[in-house]
DNA sequence: GGCACTTGTTTGCGCCCGCAACTATTGTAG
DNA sequence: CTACAATAGTTGCGGGCGCAAACAAGTGCC
């Protein structure tokens, strides 16, 4: 429970020894409420991750390979450039590739050229891809459902819309800038 | 903005298609303030860990070697069995066995047998390891805090703080139960 | 004390993925 | 029209990491 601050002042501790000034640069060391709530969400992504990929495992899926049914899904025509997908997956483009080649492989998703650039290929939902999102999606949010959003309040859930839409905002402007 | 809600919709209208049951198992889907709490989460902590270990990579550190050595500085001899260490980080025992060959590498961790059991060994925190520490520690907290906590408001902060304390209770009680 | 069983760590193998280099188009000046 | 820049995608390479197997060492039971 207090490791966290533990940690914190350890580290602080001796910066604090080595440093002539008197804190931080601008901003300042984390209070005790900021520390609670940056370790408890350090310390639950990943293991959240790991448990949703378990669950989704049942259906063969990776959570990633989840996520590209899912964006192709939210499609009106299920098709998506490469760069579009890849971008809304926070994937590079060789990690789009290769992730792809498992789903092709697997007849979940097609390839297909674009008719209008000759650059683009168009990744496809197959028949196949979407009815395996049907058939897994609800037990996907019904895992999402036991491992968090279930254990929480209507308070702390508007909360976190509210907060990580503002995080989710700043890093896309972020990254717009730096493009 | 509604694009999580076409997603959820659209998968949903599959799955009511060939369902004939009402809705899913026991729980139900997620209601309009879950999806945008669930969805505004999911797409915010890859990007997140990005720009992090963007940050981080000044000090020729990943966010993981990072985690190491603050896990490390918080014990008060500086140093942790590796099954413990795995166990904190979230890592196979593989998996910590090569992170710390990268960190051994850079004097920035040490081994050492345990005198206690023969079969562990001790990862321990140099001088090198904990200096740096103290070096990158406030430009990290910076980082953090330009990022994510000081976009928040301390309402939002306490409520992810409760919230992800929560999660983190429920996975790791799972998981012990597992074992 | 000996023999099974558990625990702690490392290694072989394979998958995922980012970076840099390369190819194929398309857009833009001159 | 041609040359050069920008964009889209794939491939070679290397690093990170999980799983299963191997091995070492401790534990329990007879």
């Amino acid at each position: 429970m207090c490791a966290q601050l533990l940690r914190s002042t350890t580290a602080y501790a001796g910066h604090m020894a080595r440093s002539s000034k008197p804190a931080a640069p601008e901003t300042g060391w984390l209070d005790p409420d900021e520390m609670v709530a940056w370790r408890a969400y350090i310390d639950s992504i990943t293991p959240l991750q790991h448990v949703l990929e378990a669950d989704i495992s049942e259906f063969g899926l990776t959570n990633g390979d989840y996520e590209v049914l899912v964006r192709l899904s939210e499609q009106p025509d299920h098709r998506l450039r490469m760069c579009d997908l890849a971008a809304r997956l926070g994937l590079s483009p060789s990690g789009l590739t290769r992730r792809l080649d498992g789903l092709v492989r697997n007849d979940l998703v097609g390839r297909e050229p674009s008719p209008d650039d000759r650059r683009v290929m168009l990744a496809v939902l197959t028949p196949e891809g979407y009815a395996l999102l049907v058939e897994a999606a609800p037990h996907h949010v019904d895992s999402v459902r036991r491992h968090f959003i279930g254990l929480l309040t209507r308070r702390e859930i508007e909360a976190i819309g509210s907060a990580f839409t503002k995080v989710r905002a700043a890093l896309l402007a972020e990254q717009d800038a730096a493009s």
